[in-house]
Parts: C-alpha cells; sequence; structure tokens
DNA sequence: CATGAATGAGTCTTCATTCAT
DNA sequence: AATGAATGAAGACTCATTCAT
C-alpha cells in the first residue's frame, strides 16, 4: 500500500548542515522539516480528516508532544506544510525556466513541464495538495495560500504565452494569452488529478505527451517541430 | 459569505412517487436526500475534517440521532453522499449528450460544457469533490467509486473524440483520440479547480470560452466556425 | 479525611420536582447543580489547581463528556460554581435579616451571625471560597464577581450599622458607620479564615461569641444586654 | 495592569555574607531567593492552578531547568514558598514588637499594625497567602506550615491581649484576652482579604484606621486618647 | 419515527521532569 | 552551573454512537 516513489530528496535549505544526519539534537529546522515531511507522508496516507498528530511524531520517530513543540498547534503545523509544498513549487517552476534558456517557447514548455517535476508530482504530493483544496473553502488560511500560489503562477503563465504568441508563435484561433494561460494551466492541474486515480507505479510520460500535444495544438507555429 | 448559487433543485430520484405527495412511505427516500444534501453543504461549508453528524443533522433540522439511524454510521453517509454526486453528475452528462443531437461535434461539445452545468458546476459541490479527492487514498471505498466513475467519463469522451474525428474533424498534429479525450478531460477538471478558489460569485462563462476555444484547437475542422 | 458536616441541603430551585431523585432523565437545572455541588466538594477536597473534570463527573456518578455537555468548558464550570456560591451566601444573610424583625440591632446581629449559618459557613465552602480569591486577580471574571457579591453586601452592612447609630445604639468611639462595617465585615471574613484551619470538626459557637463580643464593644448601647 | 507596589526589597537572609560580595558561595541562595520570588510574582498573576515551573524561569531569566535543579519538584518550590513567606511574616511582626517599647498597649498595636507593614502586605503576597489558602486542606504539607504560623501568631497576641488587660486597659464587656485577641487577628486577616479586591493602587491607611478603631472599641482605657 | 441526554473512546494540548551538551 | 530540546503522562475537550422516553 505504500507509495514507492515518494521518498524524494527534499529541497535544500541553508541551516542543515548536511552529512550529519538527523541525531537527537538536531536544529529547529531540520526538526521542522521532518516534522513536514512526515505530515505530508500522513495526509497523503490517512487524509487531512485522520491526520493525528501522535501520528506525525511516531513517524518521525518523535515525542508526541514535539509537535506542539515545534509548532504549537495543529492548525499552524499544517499552515507550516501548506507554505513548505507552496515554496517548493514556486522553486520548481522558477527554476525550471530560469535553465531553459531564452526562447520563450521553450521556457513555456519548460513552466509546463515543472509540474510533472519528480520533486513535486509524487502521488503523495498530489494527494496533499487536493487534500488542502477540499478544506480551502473551510479555512481562510488555506485559501489564501492557495489563491496567493495560484495566482504568481498565473500571471507568469500568462506572461510566457504572450512571449510566445508575440514571437511568432501564432495561436490556434488568434487565442489570446490570458485564455491559453487558462487553459494550459487547468490541462496540468487535471493532469495532476488524474495522476491522484491511476493504479500502480506512477507514470509521467503521458501527462507530459498530453502537454506537448496541447501546446502544439494551441501554438501551432511555435510548437510544431516537437 | 455564504454561497449564492448552491441551491439548486436536487435531481429527482425515481422511488420517489410525486404524484401521491410525501407520504409516510416516501419519507424515508426525502429524509435520506435532505441529509444528504445538508452533508454536502456541511463539508463545503467545513471541510471533510470538519464534518459532524451533529451538524448535518442541525442543518436538516432534526435531532442527531437521525442521522445514525438512516445512515447506519458516518462512514456510510459519506459514501451515500459521494453515490450521489457520482450519479447526479453522470445523468448530467448523459442527459446533454442525449439532448445534443447526432452530429458527434456537438455530442462532444455538450459533454464537456456538461461539466460548466448549473446542476454540478456549484462551488459547494466542487468544494465537496476536492474534499473527496483528497481523502480518496486513504479511503478504498471513495477510490473505488471515484475511479470508476472517471473510467466511465473517460470511455465515452474517448468514444466522441474517436467519432469526430472519423468525421473528419482532423486533429491538430494527427493526435490520437485517447490522448485528445485525457487532455480534455483534464481541461475541465483543472477548470473546476480554478472555480475553487475564484472570489466573488461563480462564474462559468470564461470556462465555456476556454473549453470552445481549446476544442478549436484541437480538432480544427471540426470547431474552426464556432 | 473526609469533611464529616459537609452535605447540607442545597438550597431549593424552583424547578426541581423533589420526591423523584436524580434518575437517568433528570432534568438540565437539576444536572447542573448536581455537578456544581461536585465542583465544590472536588475543590475543597483537592483544591483549584487539582480540580480535574473526570473527577467531577465521577463524583457525581456521570460521564466525563456531561461537564463539557452541560457546561461547555471547566473555566464555565467554574464560573457557575461561582455564582451559585454567591446566590445562596446572598440569600442566607438576606433571608436572615428579613426574619429578624424590625429592630436594626436585631437585623444588624442577624445579619453578622448569617455568616455562620450552617448553610453557608461549612468547611467545604470556606476552603472553596478561599481557592476563589487566590485566583480573583489572575481571572477577571473571578474578580468581578467577588467585587460585586462584596459590594452588595458592604452596602447593606454599612446601612444596618448606620440605622443603628441612629436608633441610638452609640458607637465606642464615635466610629462612623462606614468605619464599623469595614471592620465586622472584616471580622466575619478572618473568622471564616481562622475555621479552615481549625482541626477537628468545626465548631461555629466560638465565633458566634466572638461577634456578639465585638458588636456589644462597637456598639456598646444597642448590645449591652446581650 | 501589573501592580505597582511589588517590588519592595526582599528581607535579609543570614546566610548570605553581604561584605563578601555575590561570589560563587552566595550564589546559590540568590538565586533560590530569586525564583521564590518569581514564584510570588507568578502566583500573584497567573493564580496557583496557572503556576508554571517554565514561568517561574522565564520571570527569573533563568533556563526551566534550574527550577528543578534547585528545588528538585514544584512541590518542593511551593513549599519553599509558603516557607519564605511565613519566615518573612513572622520576622515583620516580631520586629514591630521589638521596637515598640516596653508598654503593652503599644506593643499590641505594632503588632496589629505589622500586617499593614508595605513589606508584608502588598496586593502580591496577599493574593499568594490567599492562593495557599484554598489549596491548604487539600496539601497537608500547606496546612502544617499555614496552622503552624498562625499558632504561634495567635498565642503571641493573646499574650500582648493579656498584658494589656492586666495593665489596666480594661476590655469592652469584660472580654477575656482569649477572645479578644481571635477576633483581632480575624479583623485583620479581613482587612488583607479586602485589600484583595480594592481596586487601583492600595491603600493601608483606612485599615490601619479600622484597627485603631476597633482597638479603642475592645480597650477602651488603653486606646482612649489614640 | 423522533428526540436529545448520556456514554466513552479518541485526540489535542500542556507541562513537570530528564538529560545530553 | 546552565541550557533547552526531548519525553511522556495527565487531563481537557470532541464527537460518533447508543438508548430511554
Amino acid at each position: 500500500m505504500r507509495d514507492e516513489d515518494e521518498d524524494v530528496a527534499p529541497l535544500p535549505i541553508s541551516s542543515e548542515r548536511s552529512g550529519r544526519g538527523l541525531d537527537r539534537t538536531a536544529s529547529r529546522e531540520v526538526r521542522r522539516r521532518q516534522l513536514i515531511e512526515s505530515t505530508v507522508a500522513e495526509i497523503a496516507e490517512n487524509g487531512l480528516s485522520g491526520l493525528k498528530i501522535s501520528g506525525v511524531a511516531q513517524r518521525a520517530k518523535l515525542a508526541t508532544g514535539m509537535v506542539n513543540f515545534h509548532f504549537v498547534s495543529k492548525a499552524q503545523l499544517l499552515d507550516a506544510t501548506l507554505d513548505y509544498l507552496s515554496e517548493e513549487y514556486r522553486l520548481c517552476w522558477r527554476h525550471a525556466i530560469d535553465n531553459a534558456g531564452a526562447a520563450p517557447a521553450a521556457r513555456l514548455r519548460a513552466m509546463m513541464m515543472a509540474d510533472l517535476d519528480p520533486q513535486v508530482c509524487t502521488r503523495r504530493r498530489i494527494a496533499v495538495w487536493h487534500a488542502f483544496y477540499g478544506e480551502a473553502r473551510a479555512r481562510p488560511a488555506f485559501l489564501a495560500r492557495c489563491a496567493q500560489r495560484e495566482a504568481e503562477h498565473h500571471a507568469e503563465l500568462v506572461g510566457l504565452c504572450a512571449a510566445v504568441i508575440e514571437a511568432g508563435g501564432g495561436t490556434a484561433m488568434e487565442m489570446a494569452a490570458e485564455r491559453a494561460a487558462s487553459g494550459l494551466s487547468a490541462l496540468t492541474d487535471g493532469i495532476w488529478l488524474g495522476l491522484l486515480f491511476s493504479p500502480g507505479r506512477i507514470d509521467r510520460e503521458p501527462g507530459r505527451q498530453t502537454i506537448d500535444s496541447f501546446l502544439a495544438a494551441v501554438f501551432p507555429r511555435a510548437f510544431s517541430g516537437k
């Protein structure tokens, strides 16, 4: 029942001295990270409604009280977890764009493909994202964080679509950058959701091909050779 | 803060003999429906983790014990709620296709647009779907139901895409029916998610336009005139 | 170690149908009273810092959850307990004055002696009062309630002292009513405290004699014959 | 909201060699004193039930562990605090008597007035005393200490009253020394309690006048000229 | 069917105490 | 001595479920 592909290396944080391991006197930042990762795993496995502070602590091989010591309350642990995932996600697509060269089409494609990066696109993380989505309307703190993440991502995507169009990429049916971006964003969100229900080992390849197909459909001239 | 657009009329259920009024015999089904609608509203408002049987009962203006009387346990109430939403959703898109005439393109478009039907596409229901998605991996019963719903919907969509292609609709880049269907399905799922975070009154019009734009991009010949 | 003299009959409350006993479906008011009396006993025995909601419930032969059901929180149980004792105390001295006839001196003496009435002057209740006093500065709700109770009692006492003086009772050293009342009030408060530490069965007789002696000292003409 | 009159200088303790400064040898006693004063302040502010070892340490600007290091357990810290206050109180009235000359009436008055000495009569200390009183019945250690303090104080007071009577002070109504002492002791206890609830800056003057008035009432010949 | 008090197991949270550094 | 993270037992509070009326 356990996911096979979840234990990807967490993103590096400056204050961590790699090479020491998690001994009893691990630094504050290391402990927080450790507990957040346990939280992600527990939510994916038991759902948000089945999340127990004791389960998080147990998975991190710590006493129950440590969660409250480091995060004060369960609610703040969840907020911190959402922030952690948001930041991780943001870094992922920003990094992808930065490494994609100068061509608008390449940058756009890199941003889309970042959603399928093994760092952020694990079944565990997808499950957690949707758990948060399901509670978003009930928790203002969640809603605000999710909306902000979405806004930033959307703005960047609109910019790249506009750049592609301006560079002569052309759009099918004279589609505007705004509409193209909305659709492309929805596309990757939907692909994530599909992965949530896919049986067996997670396979990101079909998703990548769907993205390529739709990029080619929307911007025929820019992506025809792909 | 309350949603404005939620109190759509519930779908008719066969076991209800409307010609006889709500006598004792019908009461059972009516009560169940009433409680399920309360459950949907409560989940949307408080999240799945905040769902209380007492809250459901209170919203339905019934005593707490009645929920257990009608559904035995909370878990069974949730299963029934998911079934109710699934059936409602299935009826919606089936009905849309049936009323769309014989042309493959029209039928495909009708099926896509059904996802934005005010019956199933309310913010309350979207929130509930995502709440279920977030718990799906943790609850085999949920996972099975969601996967099955998805499979049936996907099969129909693939069939319609194939029909459009066969009818000479053409695809951008020679896209296969399977891939087109996956992408289009993901597109509407993503549009739903977007509506979850949209502020103010829910607006389905941009979503419809995005769907039209992407249909035209994917099947240029079939949807060029739109 | 158990107090011997504590189970005095509680003051009658209108909604109680006496003669039925505390069966399982006792009325809301009866349950609240029962739990408050348990709270008083538990505080006296274990101190305010040793008060456990489970102990209160156990003494009342109820499940732990009932305390929260009837009082929502421990803090509100304590507030209700303080209100109950305050009201009981107020009724006690008011009743004593009302039954003392018209003579100011007799009324004054009755009010003083009410503090030694077996209804309110039990070791259990004295202990509880001091437990509340000790926390008063820390809890605004307590402070307000205690201060108000004190103010009402003080005002009545000043009035009676003034009446005695006016009636020619005379005071030692021309003491003003205000000062006499303050001192007499302090006297009974101090007598209570003394009872808290007295060993063995509580004995109110010395306290009564001290009150009589001081009344005679302060108002020689009014109380000389006593 | 903080008390204004609390930071009186603590009483000198014999084991401290003031001529040598606070070297390592003295440190132990200094730390204990520091922690006890913090305990008094914390009890006054949060009540005995709200007392946390971490709060005590924090106020003393020390690490939590230091409290256990110096007092082993919370219970022993409380015992030490009670002993500290008891000793402080005893020294206060003993010193007052010693400095009052030879006349019995003067010595009696000095002993009474010592209860209003700014050293022992601060709102903070009064609150702490009552916190201890409230728990006394629950904690044998407290009860014993309080009873002993009371006994010693009472014995001294009876002696002084007897001396005043013997010296021809006379009593109102031929009151016996024992009764006079009980009443006078109760009077000051009650005055303390009144100060606990007085709003604004603590004012000891009315209490002093009440004491003088009652002394004059009880011992007319000895205190008539006051 | 309906009510809602009662139960009690399950969780979160607090906090005295320990202990490695 | 001093620090403060870590532990874990204790207790407040929640809430699904039961059941007498």
